[in-house]
DNA sequence: CTTGAAAAGAACTGCCT
DNA sequence: AGGCAGTTCTTTTCAAG
């Protein structure tokens, strides 16, 4: 566990508002100098707790406009059959997240198409084709909200 | 629909690797020059098709190391129901992620917690209260991996 | 599309309180 | 820890080919 002050918290969160704005802005808005904040930011980044900056893509703008999450059950569940699996899933280009999870499923997929038409070829040649897949639920994504999440 | 080419591809691809990198170092990967890259990065901003940069926090180095997935199933679902839970769940600080979707479940939730203990008081205080929730499934992340997605 | 130049701003460093 | 001053690099815009 990391000891982070209420500065900090305070560098999070409004970098969870805006990852783009500089170590200046940042430093107007809490009241430091742009090198104080730089260097609680160059800290944050380098105790791990800020792990990097994603590009956040507009899918609908490159044509895919169909998300679905698929619940996955092994039928097989030795070693061989995980690592096999997370091989052949992180293959596919249509999928986006790969998320090992306990519970009724095994794995949570997100994947990517461009129709429902191309998701039921993915599902089809792809998901299906997977080795030691067994039970597959599907859930299609209508709308989606993202929040920071806590911070401290 | 929006015509990207190849070039504008293989941009998204660099940045979703890495979209720290600077136009003139995105140039020296693709051969173009530091405005020519910067111009297209522009465009692809205004376009729509790069809506941003989010900020990818450590939440186990925050001490939130547990992060379950809930399907929510309302038992009323009325325009007013779904009005009334989203504005409800949107006011968890623990939910980050709050998925319409259709199937089985009406709702997919990403929440974190500190522990299994932190997680069972925001399940029985908060997630339970929620207005018109029905059925919950839950489950727990083990292990996550995330990839580009299909460009184009 | 390219290069080159120039101005503004952001990142980074050392020193000082 | 924070601030100040200065250097280096990137961003952003321009002109011209």
């Amino acid at each position: 566990m990391i000891e982070l002050d209420t500065t900090d918290r305070m560098i999070l969160r409004e970098l969870s508002r805006d990852a783009t704005q500089s170590a200046s802005a940042l430093g107007r808005q809490l009241g430091l100098s742009q090198p104080a904040a730089w260097r609680r930011v160059r800290r944050l980044r380098d105790l791990g707790v800020i792990k990097g900056r994603r590009l956040d893509l507009n899918r609908e703008a490159l044509g895919f406009g169909v998300t679905v999450f698929l619940g996955v059950k092994l039928a097989t569940k030795g070693r061989m059959s995980i690592e096999d699996f997370e091989r052949a899933v992180a293959a596919i280009p249509e999928v986006q997240t790969v998320e090992h999870i306990l519970g009724l499923f095994d794995y949570r997929l997100r994947v990517v198409a461009r129709d429902i038409a191309d998701f039921e070829r993915v599902l089809r040649r792809r998901i299906m084709m997977l080795p030691g897949v067994g039970e597959v639920e599907a859930n299609v994504l209508l709308s989606e909200e993202r929040f920071p999440g806590p911070i401290g």
